[in-house]
RNA sequence: CGGGGCGUAGCGUAGUCCGGUCAUCGCGCCUGGUUUGGGACCAGGAGGUCGCAAGUUCGAAUCUUGCCGCCCCGACCA
């Protein structure tokens, strides 16, 4: 296994180094848990971003944009709601600093007190329910699909790095629909569109399922979420989308006249993945010798590395990789030719390795002979001389094949972490030897999950969309059950 | 907020028990030269109020007290 992130001893944010860094500006704990994505990692993030958007906008969605401040009332008007978030909101208290008259620098004006506190939005439901009531009177106006790109806030109690950092990134859509069908059907596309982004994009194999109601979202009727398992046997909520029913609707009284002339609140969904799809992607894929990148998301999917000894053969090299080059960007390849002479080939080498760049092309004196280019994978270390005629459109191929075989890979791993278990005993000896999924059944009571997760850490992380119908008896109470549902340990 | 660990140069660290040329080493950085097909080598160089503040002492990275911060585990969570 990978030592990226599987252990404690590994600091696994050490391999994120590249990517990220976690804000350290020591005194200041008022950024505690914050990160600084860097050049090469955000660039992964607008990579998904382009293709979650263009995915968005294919099933009908437009983008807005709604304030990033709350204003305290909105929060307290559904209830279920603000039991999930209250305790952890960063609350704006004033609105002006001052000189401090005995002269400790600046100080926050007592003068300058709000109000009204604002709430530096954890999530949008509240202000977008508020805003969406001005916006929706008939049944025409429906159904509202809109989505936000957007960066929150939770005052979690304790941050991982990408995984849950107090400020992250992420897009929120909220829609507003007629009816109650309609709208369970748009929670369930979208839940579609989270999975096919993960396996086609990612590389990454997900488990659709709906969340226990335990698990479920403050404020929804049902929470759907995909679940990937990474590398080292614990399980990660990759992105949830949520069934709100009339909650929010008749919380902020968003009503609207049907065909029929009678006057109703609408049904509402939200759904949202954010930054942590790249600690996702980190943990499911890269290796001893850093990441490993899709190439569908990898910002350099082909880095050129040129060896040569003089000036002459420098310019023959380069004059051959730019040709190369100026190829494979017709074919919508992204490459790039580093040329820089103040870095020696292995040094490139492991650096483009690090970074996680699919395919690596060398090209020597020896190379330019013989008419071949050295080729190598990021995925498999596999190396080997192609011929430079056609190259471009075999290094097309190749980088089909390298997104392929990264999600048979995983699919096989997550596979094989599956274990059917039927005994409290087989469920307590598999969590802790071997990890991963562990279908087993549930009386279906809170108290029981509750009761589970206490002996085991391990939570129900859904109950799968396509499990099947099956008698037995819960693994902890023996009490009858009629499905699997699937337990993890999770991030 | 509870339980553990830790804080010495950009990064990683030795030294702390037993106060006194102790500020160590590696990576990185700069200069010059030789190199260049898997993270080059040699020589020289720059860089640190030893987390902060009090205290003990002739003398503190080292001892005492307080504070701050970070990491791991727990509660919480996308």
């Amino acid at each position: 296994m990978a030592k990226v992130l599987s252990s404690k001893e590994e600091n696994y944010a050490q391999w994120y180094n590249d990517l990220v860094v976690k804000a350290d500006l020591a005194e200041n704990s008022a950024v505690r848990g914050c990160m600084v994505i860097k050049p090469h990692g955000y660039a992964i993030w607008e990579k998904m971003q382009a293709a979650l958007d263009a995915m968005f906008k294919a099933t009908g969605h437009v983008n807005a944009y709604f304030p990033l401040f709350i204003p305290k009332s909105f929060f307290s008007k559904e209830a279920s709601h603000v039991d999930g978030f209250a305790k952890e909101c960063a609350v704006v208290t004033h609105y002006r600093l001052k000189n401090d008259p005995d002269g400790n620098g600046v100080v926050v004006d007592p003068d300058a007190k709000l109000e009204e506190e604002l709430i530096v939005r954890p999530t949008s439901e509240t202000i977008i329910w508020n805003t969406y009531r001005g916006w929706i009177q008939s049944y025409r106006d429906l159904p509202l699909l809109i989505n936000q790109w957007a960066n929150v806030v939770r005052w979690e109690m304790r941050t991982r790095l990408f995984l849950r950092t107090a400020e992250f990134l992420w897009q929120e859509g909220h829609t507003a629909h007629a009816t109650a069908e309609e709208a369970i059907e748009e929670t369930r596309r979208m839940l579609d569109v989270y999975a096919e982004f993960a396996e086609k994009w990612m590389a990454l194999p997900v488990i659709k399922g709906v969340k226990t109601e335990n698990e479920r979202f403050a404020g929804a009727i049902d929470t759907y979420c995909i679940e990937a398992l990474m590398q080292d046997g614990k399980a990660l909520q990759a992105g949830t989308s949520h069934f709100l029913g009339q909650n929010f609707a008749k919380a902020f009284d968003v009503k609207f006249t049907g065909k029929d002339g009678k006057l109703d609140y609408v049904w509402a969904t939200s759904w949202g993945v954010s930054t942590r799809l790249m600690g996702a992607l980190v943990m499911a894929h890269s290796d001893a010798d850093g990441l490993v990148l899709p190439p569908k998301l990898a910002p350099i999917q082909v880095v050129m590395v040129p060896i040569y000894k003089s000036d002459e053969e420098r310019e023959r090299v380069v004059g051959c990789f730019l040709e190369l080059k100026g190829k494979l960007e017709q074919l919508g390849v992204r490459v790039k030719l580093d040329d820089r002479d103040t870095h020696r080939p292995g040094f490139k080498f492991a650096e483009y390795e690090l970074k996680g760049v699919p395919v690596r092309l060398a090209l020597g004196m020896r190379d330019l002979e013989a008419g071949v280019v050295e080729v190598a994978r990021r995925d498999t270390k596999e190396k080997e001389q192609l011929q430079m005629v056609d190259i471009a459109s075999k290094l097309v191929h190749l980088l089909e094949q390298i997104q392929h075989s990264l999600y048979e890979k995983a699919l096989a791993f997550r596979n094989d972490m599956i274990t059917i278990v039927d005994s409290w005993q087989e469920f307590q000896e598999v969590l802790e030897s071997k990890g991963g999924f562990l279908m087993a059944h549930w009386d279906g009571t809170t108290e029981t999950e509750l009761a589970i997760k206490e002996a085991t850490k391990a939570t129900i992380r859904c109950i799968p969309l396509d499990g099947e119908e099956e008698t037995g008896v819960c693994v902890f109470s023996g009490k009858p059950s009629t499905r699997r549902v699937m337990f993890a340990k999770a991030y």
